[in-house]
DNA sequence: AGAGTTAAGGTCAAAGTAAGTCAAGGAAGT
DNA sequence: ACTTCCTTGACTTACTTTGACCTTAACTCT
């Protein structure tokens, strides 16, 4: 059974893909045209239009209202590196960390390939230690793994 | 009288010879088929279905959940099965790590970022975990590394 | 200009859907 | 008998969908 909210992310994808990097929405409409409460637009934006998956919302209230979405595309390097200085930190959730590499596949960053095998790293089921110190050990992982990236990136431009 | 688990488990079987290797199940659904609590899917998985027989499961819970069941194709990873389902044990160093990604890469199953990927993450560096439980948890990420290869080659046939 | 109306979008909690875990008890094999 | 495997059910966690109520902006009419 095909998720509506999978349906509405696609549909949404696809606006952004046949233009610029961006579309303007009325919530609304839309949600009438997928036949759901218009708050469940809201929901597929708050899960599939995060910051960490790439993308940003603006929007306004009343007459002549609209909901923008945004896809942000950075520097491969600079992002790489901001990542890797400042987004991910410390410790960092096993959500926020496929948020993330969705977003690095779907810039063409990383290959599937690549995501598949950090994502299997950091995965919960795979860093077999106490729920306490797993974000932080995650961020570790995480943080070297897109460092080897970068440095491979370097290597090749040699 | 043959026992509900084995039953369970050739009806499984049967779904995924009859067309691909792999097929999504409704945990709920196929329990009330076999009239049987919901857990008792999950105990033939874990029993019948593990990484060493060749099977991978992924699941996903809420509306519109699943459990994929995938047959790793014995063949065309034997090696990395091998490696998955012996090679690597419960524990082991980050130098016979290093041994065998030089293997891979040699091979060319896998390319020299991956091998830098997943070097980097299997490092003594980025595994911040105590010495004595370091070997385990770099066998458990290996493992898990090795299995999302093994799962992406499968993917890249379709 | 101010008040009221209409047209957006925002929030949040509840209900709905589906899988995971774990432990306890039962059945079968040795 | 003892151990191992199987089965069940209570409880937990994750994700989705809906609806009631709130806020903000623009327009319209005194």
């Amino acid at each position: 059974m095909p998720r509506l909210s999978d349906s509405i992310e696609r549909f949404i994808k696809a606006m952004i893909d046949d233009g610029e990097s961006r579309v303007d929405l009325q919530r609304n409409e839309l949600a009438s045209y997928f036949s759901c409460a218009p708050s469940q637009i809201n929901y597929v934006l708050a899960t599939r239009f995060t910051l960490d998956k790439g993308y940003y919302i603006e929007s306004r209230r009343g007459g002549g209202g609209y909901i923008r979405v945004v896809r942000l595309d950075a520097d491969e390097s600079d992002y790489l590196l901001h990542l890797i200085t400042s987004r991910i930190g410390s410790a960092i959730s096993e959500n926020q960390t496929r948020q993330i590499l969705d977003c690095l596949a779907e810039r063409e960053i990383i290959t599937s390939r690549e995501k598949a095998l950090i994502g299997a790293a950091l995965s919960d089921k795979a860093i077999a230690v106490p729920i306490q110190i797993k974000d932080r050990i995650r961020a570790n992982l995480f943080r070297n793994m897109l460092t080897a990236i970068v440095y491979s990136n370097e290597e090749g431009e040699k």
